[in-house]
DNA sequence: AGCACGCCGACT
DNA sequence: GTCGGCGTGCTC
């Protein structure tokens, strides 16, 4: 038997499998989707068994013998080998990296092999001694019979939380004996009873999507902030739960998570396995044991979840389904979105995308009748949406408001004085935006990306916002030696200290990047917020999505044009869902929600339809924006990036790459450029950028690949080609 | 990637 | 005469 193995490097080159005989000891076990170590061009390397072949091909190499299997347990099933190489078609990417890509830290190819496994002893009753006897004979050692008593009802009790001199007396008698057990680092089975009853809108939904549970179908879920969705997941994965099959949900990489498992834990406790970034290596080994064990039904997880091996899907949620955070910004770029219904064909199962602010792309797919769109379009009990003013900032800057307009500040003394809780949105973090020498004009710049440094005051650092490039700040500028910096630029850290004068009683939490970087703060200053140690939050759009504070009754945006000015075709969108999504925190109980935006520009149609809480007549504006530009839904896009140490090598290679597209693809396919990337120079290399517009394209892939591997081989450029990107 | 093979400069 | 510099090429 011979197995066609691919090895772990992640080249182009060695994009191929090679192949390896099985050795007799080997025959029984080793099974198509193991990890196996091989012999590679005298040295020993780890790879993935694809295929098991009964006879070999001719060949005019030698043939070697695989190693061993790396992981008895670790099986890339038949639907992860096909997901894989549907990751490798939809990116490019090579097959070990498409298959790295699915896999925890913990269980990648190559890598230094560390045993993740946990163990701790636990201990228990023998039972083939007489205990009554014992007892009997040891009455007055009341701490052994304390002990032996406990093991009666608890049969098994970590070692660690009795360790005591009686106990190991009790071991050394055998009375008790000790065992090694594996321990999952997460534990929780704190399952309490929610048996919430449906509203009839959502119980509508629930029905509808259940009567599809053995179709591949995909649901587009319109649910207004606060109309319960979550209900509606925990009464389907119930069901797919009694018919014995899985459910996965994805949730978007920020705050979401803890909240959103924390629900899940108390319906399903020990069920549910959660996939998160913020779990150690450790964690994340552990949780995907579990899933590969088949010991739970529930996966909950950020992007990558959706690799998760559960076998027997019944169902894929994917909640705010609009979130950037579902593509996946390094290589390999793919979309969470694109596998979930890779996995949903495979399975048969319903794919179910949620959002209040569905992304264009799928309204659109909706609308065309490709998705089934299902509506709620009420709050949960007596909520109501929130009243939405916008305020201009033009006015407001004549009247030196700087920051705050009156009505904001109004508004937040009123709501403080109610007692009543308080979100401020500013999409920016630090200090200031930038620093500028009135004397000479001297201006602190990134020297890797060339552009503006953002200042820090904790850190008194200055921060490149990119590449994370940092220095200190003199006090005097570094130009001409002048004590003349000026600060311009409004960010978090600046908010706090403005809020803080202008409401010295308040008490005031700030959340952005900068103050969650630690494991944990995050959800302490969500619990801490909810459980009314402060009145007012601030912070970056991490304040913006599926927080749910029944005290919030104002939300303040203070400048919404942040995200309206970015250079992006999907800027309105961005900008209508943050403004949407945000002013969504306020009112979700039976207080009246109310928000505040100021803006510079309030008669823009985003602003409007934002105030009108209305996202069909948005969808509708944006869209005929985007036919008249040709952007998606319209067109499919393709980035790509040509990039070098040397400015010239990259501009050259990039008018080649456009004659190369020019050449190869179909008349209808719009190819423009080269351009400078928005950001040209960036980790002090030199970014050249075309974008290919399509809409059907038969020959695209294949050019694309072979454009990729004409760069293979050049060490001075290279390419970065992004299918279907978010931004541009 | 990483190891072997290979062809040229400064050393016991 | 040999040790070792890293350029090129191949790996089942």
């Amino acid at each position: 038997m011979f197995a066609q193995v691919i090895i772990e490097y992640p080249l182009k080159s060695l994009d191929k499998t090679f192949i390896y005989h099985i050795p007799s000891f080997l025959e029984e076990r080793l099974k198509e989707g193991m990890k196996v170590d091989v012999p590679f061009n005298n040295s020993k390397i780890g790879g993935f068994v694809l295929k098991i072949i009964k006879e070999c091909p001719i060949h005019d190499y030698e043939i070697k013998d695989i190693i061993a299997i790396c992981d008895q347990e670790l099986i890339l099933g038949k639907e992860l080998l096909a997901l894989a190489s549907f990751l490798q078609e939809e990116t490019l990417c090579s097959k070990i990296t498409a298959i790295q890509t699915m896999l925890p830290s913990s269980l990648k190819v190559g890598l230094k092999k560390s045993n993740y496994n946990y163990y701790e002893k636990i201990i228990k009753l023998n039972n083939n001694i007489d205990l009554n006897k014992y007892i009997e004979n040891n009455k007055r050692y009341s701490k052994q019979i304390e002990i032996i008593n406990r093991l009666r009802i608890e049969k098994e009790i970590l070692k660690k939380e009795i360790n005591s001199s009686s106990l190991n007396t009790l071991i050394k008698n055998k009375i008790v004996i000790e065992e090694e057990r594996q321990i999952y680092r997460i534990n929780k089975d704190n399952i309490k009873i929610d048996d919430k009853v449906l509203t009839i809108d959502q119980d509508r939904v629930y029905k509808r999507i259940k009567e599809c549970f053995n179709m591949a179908k995909t649901f587009l879920l319109y649910g207004v902030t606060a109309s319960g969705k979550t209900e509606v997941y925990i009464k389907l994965i119930k069901d797919v739960i009694s018919l014995n099959k899985k459910a996965l949900v994805l949730v978007p990489e920020i705050s979401l998570t803890t909240q959103i498992a924390l629900r899940f834990y108390n319906t399903f406790g020990k069920d549910v396995a959660i996939l998160h970034s913020s779990l150690s290596s450790g964690e994340k080994y552990d949780e995907y044991l579990k899933i590969i064990r088949d010991e739970v039904h529930v996966v909950v997880g950020t992007r990558s979840a959706v690799f998760a091996p559960l076998k027997d899907l019944g169902i894929i949620i994917i909640d705010e389904e609009d979130s950037s955070s579902y593509k996946q910004d390094n290589y390999p770029k793919y979309n969470a979105k694109d596998m979930a219904i890779f996995r949903s064909k495979y399975n048969l199962c319903p794919l179910v995308l949620a959002s209040a602010t569905p992304s264009l792309e799928s309204k659109a797919r909706a609308d065309k009748g490709v998705y089934e769109l299902l509506t709620l379009k009420n709050r949960v009990g007596k909520a109501k949406l929130p009243l939405i003013h916008i305020v201009s900032l033009k006015e407001e800057m004549e009247k030196k408001n700087m920051i705050f307009s009156d009505l904001l500040k109004n508004k937040i003394k009123e709501k403080l004085e109610k007692k009543e809780q308080i979100i401020l949105l500013l999409n920016r973090r630090g200090f200031s935006t930038y620093i500028n020498c009135s004397n000479c004009g001297y201006t602190y710049k990134c020297p890797n990306c060339e552009i503006t440094l953002t200042y820090h005051i904790s850190s008194n650092n200055l921060i490149c916002h990119y590449c994370g490039y940092k220095i200190s700040k003199a006090s005097i500028c570094p130009n001409c030696q002048e004590n003349s910096l000026n600060y311009y630029g409004l960010g978090t850290e600046k908010l706090e200290i403005e809020i803080k004068k202008l409401f010295p009683l308040a008490r005031v939490i700030r959340m952005d990047q900068d103050v969650t970087s630690k494991k944990g703060s995050h959800e302490k200053i969500i619990n801490d917020f909810k459980n009314y140690k402060y009145d007012i939050l601030l912070g970056t759009q991490m304040v913006s999505k599926g927080l749910d504070f029944p005290l919030v009754s104002l939300v303040g945006v203070i400048n919404a044009d942040t995200t309206l000015n970015l250079p992006d075709f999907r800027s309105n969108e961005l900008t209508f869902a943050l403004l949407h999504q945000v002013s969504g925190r306020a009112g979700r109980s039976n207080l009246e929600g109310e928000v505040v935006i100021q803006t510079f520009n309030p008669h823009n149609f985003v602003m409007e339809c934002v105030k009108d809480n209305n996202y069909d007549l948005f969808y509708l504006k944006e869209m005929q924006i985007r036919r008249k530009l040709a952007y998606p839904p319209y067109y499919y896009l393709i980035g790509i990036k040509i990039i070098s140490k040397e400015y010239n090598i990259a501009l050259e290679e990039a008018q080649k790459v456009k004659l190369y597209l020019d050449q190869h693809l179909e008349k209808t396919t719009l190819v423009l450029g080269p351009t400078m990337a928005s950001i040209l120079k960036f980790k002090n290399e030199y970014r050249f950028q075309i974008i290919i517009k399509y809409k059907y394209d038969k020959y695209l892939k294949q050019v694309l690949k072979e454009l990729d591997n004409i760069y293979i081989y050049n060490k001075n450029c290279y390419l970065d080609i992004d299918i279907n990107p978010l931004h541009i």
